[in-house]
Formats: structure tokens, sequence, C-alpha cells
DNA sequence: CCCACTTATACTCAAATTGAGCACATGAGG
DNA sequence: CCTCATGTGCTCAATTTGAGTATAAGTGGG
């Protein structure tokens, strides 16, 4: 057995796995598939000859395994893939990050392969439903309740989270050790006036990952959180590439122009706000939005009116895709 | 044959390629490996048992295969190997990018197996000699010629790039190529008082391998370039490599203090600053820098005293370790 | 028809940041 | 003591940013 390659030195199955975005509704939604034990099987075909234990039976991104026969790159194999389930035209891809823990993937281990995982990050615009099977948009705060500032302060945060976070920091063993904790609470979730960093989404999953509050760290000793503030979680090391996921799409859109890939070809001024703000969370102050755009020159007036705005009609807008070509500093700032 | 793993979808092996930096004498030196038959032969162990093409033996980064078994994670295998070859501490590793391309190695193909390789980026301080053999700091503006204005406008791009990529601009084929190229072309290397971008280095590689400008693109067909605006050469897809680790230093010394890790223990603001020019390639204005450091709070006066500076002594600086911590909007930016 | 309500859009203004420079300090070396 | 090279404090205008005021132009209800 385990002939060809470096049999030595173990199997290696390459997997992608990919984060979806799309907006629908003013919500910032992402794919996930559910799984089921069957629908499980069905998709992972070779990867899956070892069931999942129970609890990890949970919502997952979309997987798809690279064929190096068949994929002539990492990200044709995706777009294939990807466009080929969900029907879905993809605007923009960027690899994330690969990642190749041991004990990611329970299904490995003694004789199976080594699964490492290269996560992408893909844009689609709202076309409607997906014909993907068993695969569903999930609004992405599902996961991170505490990400959506949208309005106010998230209430989970100030009642649930920020309380248990000052419960592990004083629960520290060391006077070093309690620093530490406080000085991360403080700039991954803004305690005490530190302001609040929409970028730091992974920052923060992780340490309410290192500070037990969340199900994918709960060991099965400590006694379950109750449900409402650790979010909904996902099977394997999901969520925490959907972190990453949000982290880099925040930071991107404020230098570079991939909003646009997520508007339809015409847009209002507002529903371009709209979609920012969905992003990252939080509130942006219109007028200098605007003053912001405008000065950047993305965007161009069709000449088009909308009139189902519920107020004045609105002017619709078209990016100009003349300026897409890697351009700095293009994107859309906050405030 | 090819039991094991998934048999029908051909095999995969894992390499990390490392871009390991270090600042010597105010240049940017990253370790190159230089490839003569024999060596390549001992260092890439079960990847070379096809030679490279004679054409392809050039200077290499180093590479480090991935043993599932052994390693438990990318990084630590990253960082095992480094560590033992080089001697060095590592301070610093970011992962860069997963290539995964066929073709992108010869030495795959008909039963090879599928090389995918992590790009990652190391940062250490300059603490003498390597004890690695065969590897040599070589400075990467020999690779990037074009990159560094320290000096003003390199005669380089003034003199050879900027015609050659006109000539290319004006063979295009078609109205609408054209004025992609002039737009490309403006863009990444500032042509026609469009300003120049530092980060833009990968894209600049791109471009140049697509106008056949550098040698890596050259098939053998049109006659070679002259040696002198070509820059380096590197085996494989190293160059290419390389451009994406400047470049995304480039960017992120802008926003995370990650300069210090590149620094001795102690050093004076100007040290600090040829560092700092010497990665972005340009010069920046001594005050403004250092109201710009001392207003980041990243950095503290030792007290201790620098006299060998040639001019009036210099305050010697500690970096605040304290602050290293995921913070953001903490970096060197320019002018 | 007027009114409340909603959204669009133009413009103002103070605070903060940035880019460029002057002036002087302080050591080394002739 | 004069020159040279660097360090360090400070000024100043231009630009950018954050926050707000004022007004325009639609909708639907009385």
């Amino acid at each position: 057995m385990n002939v060809g390659g470096a049999p030595e030195n173990g199997q290696v199955v390459i997997g992608l796995n990919a984060v979806i975005v799309a907006i629908i509704e003013e919500q910032p939604k992402v794919l996930v598939v559910q799984h089921t034990p069957e629908t499980l099987t069905a998709q992972h075909e070779t990867l899956t000859d070892r069931a999942l234990p129970h609890d990890d039976r949970h919502e997952a991104l979309p997987f798809g395994p690279f064929y190096p026969l068949k994929h002539r790159t990492l990200e044709s194999g995706l777009r294939s893939w990807v466009e080929e389930q969900t029907n879905h035209e993809i605007g923009y891809v960027e690899q994330l990050y690969t990642f190749g823990n041991a004990g990611r993937d329970p299904r490995e281990g003694a004789g199976g392969p080594r699964v490492v995982s290269v996560g992408y990050l893909a844009l689609v615009q709202d076309t409607g439903p997906t014909a993907i099977e068993n695969a569903i948009w999930h609004n992405w705060y599902h996961y991170f309740p505490w990400e959506d500032w949208r309005d106010g302060t998230p209430r989970i945060l100030e009642k649930n989270i920020i309380p248990a976070l000052r419960t592990w920091i004083a629960g520290s063993e060391t006077r070093e050790q309690r620093e530490e904790r406080y000085e991360r609470a403080c700039i991954t979730f803004g305690l005490d006036e530190t302001p609040w960093s929409d970028e730091l989404v992974l920052e923060r999953y992780e340490l309410l990952y290192e500070a037990n509050l969340v199900k994918e760290s709960q060991d099965g000793k400590s006694k379950p959180l109750p449900v409402d503030y650790r979010g909904t979680p996902m099977a394997l090391d999901h969520r925490r590439i959907l972190a990453t996921a949000i982290g880099r799409l925040r930071g991107k859109i404020k230098y570079r122009p991939v909003v646009f890939e997520l508007m339809p070809p015409t847009f209002t001024l507002l529903q371009l706000q709209r979609v920012v703000e969905a992003l990252s969370g939080t509130r942006l102050h219109k007028q200098n939005f605007r003053r912001l755009i405008e000065k950047k020159g993305l965007v161009e007036d069709t000449g088009k009116i909308e009139s189902q705005t519920g107020g004045r009609p609105a002017s619709q807008f078209r990016f100009r895709r003349e300026v897409l070509m890697e351009r700095q500093a293009l994107g859309v700032r906050h405030n």
C-alpha cells in the first residue's frame, strides 16, 4: 500500500473550500451546505470514507476536491465546480489561506490522507435562488452575531460576550496572563473605550475560541454554553475560514473596488452604501460616502432615474469597468 | 501503480517555498540557493527524480518538502526546516500564496506527482553569515532592478524598459488591445505622469512577462534580450513568488509594525528609516518619518546614545513589543 | 391641497493629517 | 574654529476627514 508519490511521508489530498458571498436584501449572505449524513457522503466523495463525528454534523462551507489531472490551476478547479454547482457566475475570486493543520479533519489520521485545504473567497451577484442541492444562503451574522453594528452595539456583545470575557480575564493564573488577556480583549473587542475595528473578525473569533466561548472549542467536559450568544457553529474549522474571509473582505473594500462585484449593473448610491455597510457591519455617513465615491471616479451616472426609493428619486450609477485594472487606493473608506 | 489516496485523480505533493528576507548593509536581501545539478538533486530529494531542463538551472528560493506525518501544520513544517538549515531564528512568518499551476515545474507531467507549493515570507535579523550550504544572500533588486528608486528613477527603466513597453504597446493587434496595454503600463510602470506605486511589484513583473521582456517568458523562438535590462532570472516561477513577497511586504509595512522584525534590538531612527527605504525602494522625508514613528508610539528611547553616526550622535530606540499584538494602522507610511 | 415622511443632493466648517521646508544642535575631522 | 554630516524641534500651507445644515423632490394620508 501507499505506492506512488512520496509514500513514507504520507498522503496528501487537496481540498478547495469556498466562501461564496452575495448581498441579498441588504444582508451579507454566504452559501452553506446543510450536512445530513447522506448529503455529506454524496458531496465529499473520496474524502468521506470515514464519517464525521456526530458533533461535527453542522452547516459547512461548500467543498470541492482538487483533481490535479483535470484542473490546470487551483483557481480553475475552484471556478469550475462552483459555477457548475451554483449556476452563479463568479465575478471575483481571491485565495484566502491554505490550511494544513493535522487534526483539522477528524477523518484523517491512521491511514487516512492528510487534507490540506485551500480557502477561497468568491463574490457573486444576487441572481435569485441557487440550483445547488442542500445549499442555502445564510446571513453571515448568524455565525458572528457580534460583528453586526449596523443597529448599534450588538446586544449579545454587551449582555453576554463582554461579561464572559471579563470573567475569562479575571480567571487568569498569573498577573502577566491577566494583562495579556486584557490587552487582547481590548484590542479585538473594543473594551474600555478602545475603538472597535471591523477587520479583526478572525482575531475576535480566535479569542472566543481560546476563551471557550464558541461551540467549536467546547471539549465536552466543561458545561455547554447557553445557545444565545455563541453564534451558530459550523463543521470542522469552517467558521474560522469564514472569519478569515469576512476580515479580508472588510479590509479589501477599503482600498480596492471589489464591492462592485456584488452590485447589479446599475444601482443608486444609497444601494451601494447599504452593501458596504452590510459587509463592514457599520453605518456610514451618507454625504461623506458620496463625496468619497465621486472623488474616486469609480462610478458614472447613467442618466436613468430610480423612483422606487421611497423618497426623492435617485440617479442610477454604473461601475466604470475601465478603472478596474489593478489600481490602488480606490476603495470605499468609511465615514 | 498509483495506489493510495485518490489514485485516479493523480498524486499531489506539497512543497514549501520560503522567501527569507533580511536587511544587510541597507540592502534588502533574500536567501537564494545556487542550483548546480548536484546540489539540486541533494536538496530536492523525491521531487528531483527528473532533472530540470538546462535553462532552468538558476538561482532558486530555498525549498522544503512538507511531510504530513512529521509536520503538524504547514507553518511548523516551514519553520523547522528553515531554522534547521539557516541557523537563523525566524521572527515572523506569513503565508503568501499557494501555487498549483500545472506546468509550473517541468519535472511533473506523465506519471510524476503534481507539485503544489505554498509560498511563505519569513523575516529574519541580520545575524551574520548563514550556515546553509550553497545558499547566499542576494540583493533582491538584482532580480528587479526597476524596483529601486532610492537613487532616483532607475536608469534601466528609462533607458530600456519604458521604450520596450512602448514598442509592445504599439505592436498591439487591435485598438482595444492597444488601449488596454497602454492603461496597464501606465498604472504599473507610471508612464506619462501616472504616479509610481511601490506595491505593484507582481503586476509589473507579470506585465514584463507577458510582454516577453523577462528571461522566464522567453520561448527560445524570439531572439534573446540584451542581458542588461531584464534582471537576473530565477528557476521555475520563483521570481514570481519573490515579486509577490516584495509587494506584500511593501504593503504590509504601511499598516502593521513588521519592520521591527528586521531590526536589531536597538537602533536609531535613521537606521529604521533606511530599512523602510530599502524595502519600499523609495526615499522618505526624514522629519515626517520621525513624526509618524513617534506618534504611533511604536518605539521608545533607551536613553543610550549612538555616536558612530558620522554626525551628531543619535538616540537609540527599542521596539515596544507590548504593542505588537494585532493592532492596526501602526505601520510606517511613506513621506 | 396640504402635511408628514422619506430619500437625494449641495454646501459649509472645524479638526486632523500630510507634504515640504527652515533653523538650529551636536558630534567628528582637519 | 571651520566644515561636514547627521539629529531634532518647529512652522506652515494644502488636503483630507468627520460632522453637520439646508434644501429638493418624490410618496401616501387626511
